[in-house]
DNA sequence: TATGAATGAGCTTTCATTCAT
DNA sequence: GATGAATGAAAGCTCATTCAT
């Protein structure tokens, strides 16, 4: 049977977190497969039976901890939206979204991309991971079509992506490689990009 | 200690190749954890003990197998460079080469995302996806530097990895989401973004 | 070491009653090693730390079920006896009885076979089945000898125990394999074995 | 993956083999339940990753045992079988059949004990044991059905369950409880009530 | 040189039992 | 008294790697 247990007490709600921040940190830094749940109830302050009557398996702990992290990484992004200008928006906007990504993905590029990369061979990661992908494309989406006024795009489903992957992954990746990147210098590229890119933009012959 | 095998024979050769592909096919499926030794010999169709006289470990199999896929993704991209009309570049030839970069990554999306993301907890990956980077990084740069006349960036690093990492991750994801996706969009989003930002960008204030 | 409750107050005696029965239930479904104490507890409705507060552990839980479970056998075979003619039996007599036997292998054949298959590797079990055993063969050798002037037998006490096994065993086998087997029929064949055994048997030579 | 190997080296064959014996041995001395893998793997002197590559998991090791022994037991019973007068059966014959059935519990009735206990909970171990049992069931009905002339039973399958059940369990028991026991006082009044039973037994009214 | 039997450290998970609240 | 969170020994099982044949 052994039920898991729903925490209800404040006790075990801290106990529950302590868990999966542990988990979070040692999955960081050693890896997905390079950590046992041992270490990760031991880094928590917690016994092993303690691990497993919050966890059904070490499966579960993942995919709670994802749904947790990508809520995260959403609100980062979108929380400080109401700063833009939604149906007039300027580069100084479009700027500003982007810092909001940047920071997002400071949170861990490193569990990020772990995860990512489980979608291939783990359907219930890639399903958690396609919700959230779809999310934040019809949030980019719905910025687009507030300004499609001043705008020339053709597609805005296909510019929502592109503009998407492009600056989710530019984050990510300048994050990961670190300080030695001029971040600021990619953000204004970036920015430059996707203005001219929306505003300036000729249709597609 | 048997030592590992440098083979030169054909024959060898050919085996070795053989546990290679069997690997990187297993791995692309049932992902590069869900994978194990036996199961690589099994499908290549060598003993275990042979799939050790040909890699140390399956850590140096694995090393192998990236840097060889990283070649082979290097040359789908660049090598049809010939055609592009390197110093004056139109959205035509921006075009070709990203779709040069879908069809890199076409090869495997799996193989790629799986070993990208150990570059965090794997210090060997890592340096082995630097270098391809930076190599990578380094041919956009001086794309753009043969370019510069008709140019207004202003900082042609940044724009090199702003642009490599768009391009290779909308490719990415693309290659990943599937036949949903409709390729072709995609790509003359990109394009348009980037021809609009190389060549009618405005000079950041 | 907090001691064992010796309920004495009706309400502790039906709780200590809840969880024997629901142990019950469960080790008849699902097996003695597949039911664990918290889902014993669940289902008694009580907390795990009350189970441990009626049960000094769970090997104390199950003898006290044997004990009790044999008790309600034995009466179930022995209470109905006050309608035999003692020591003038005839047949419908025998078969009397058997069908007694029958109806008390009814109350669990689950139960009692896991028990008694336990006795090979827990001699506390054993203790409790061999006492049982000895009580009902002495029962039926009293009766043997009650109608001893009518009979031929030379050894009632093998007879007994031959007696014993061939109806307990088969009134087991017959519960078990359950309405497939034509009951009646077993029990006719069983009556006539043993009347013809005890009355008209030979004398061994 | 983790196939199972299927020996065909000798060498394997007596690995398997031994492996089996040890599990049998202690099976028997201290419980199913009570044994745990690693003691097999030690006292068949293998590794516990040899016992793995021999038996998928600990289940598959109890069907193999089980359908080994009840083959060792078929076999011990009837292969003395053409000793007897088939067509014309006497006490005699009788009480050799008895003999063999209480030699083949003789092999080791602990085991026979748990494993059947085990048929409540474990639908596969049922399985083994139900095909077993009709078999033997089968057996004796052929050969009573073969003497029919000169019984006057009138339901032989019933009388073979009955005879079946008797046998076996009084057998059993017996070689359980030891030499306390007077077994030759047992199959004896087991003869004598078996063959009253078939060649006197009346015609139930 | 090729094979695959053998190894055993190490991982995930369970569950009887205790004890602070 | 009652509760259920916490414990940790112990079990089942996997798999990279070695080495006798």
């Amino acid at each position: 049977m052994t039920a898991v247990r729903t925490p209800k007490q404040p006790r075990s709600i801290q106990t529950k977190k302590r868990i999966m921040r542990a988990a979070f940190h040692l999955y960081a830094h050693k890896g997905i497969h390079g950590t046992n749940s041992r270490e990760i109830a031991q880094k928590a302050g917690v016994s092993i039976g303690s691990f497993y009557s919050y966890f059904k398996n070490k499966k579960t702990l993942l995919l709670e901890m994802l749904e947790d992290y990508l809520n995260r990484h959403f609100l980062a992004i979108w929380k400080p939206i109401e700063k833009i200008t939604i149906n007039n928006m300027g580069r100084a906007d479009i700027r500003w979204l982007i810092e909001s990504v940047f920071a997002a993905y400071g949170i861990s590029p490193e569990f990020h991309s772990q995860t990512h990369a489980l979608r291939y061979s783990d359907p219930d990661i890639n399903q958690v991971y396609e919700r959230e992908r779809t999310r934040e494309v019809t949030q980019i989406q719905s910025l687009l079509e507030s300004n499609r006024h001043r705008m020339r795009i053709s597609d805005p489903e296909a510019a929502a992506i592109v503009i998407h992957n492009a600056v989710e992954n530019v984050a990510h990746t300048a994050k990961f490689i670190g300080p030695k990147t001029d971040e600021k210098a990619l953000i204004d590229a970036l920015a430059d990009m996707i203005y001219d890119f929306l505003i300036f933009g000729r249709q597609p012959e």
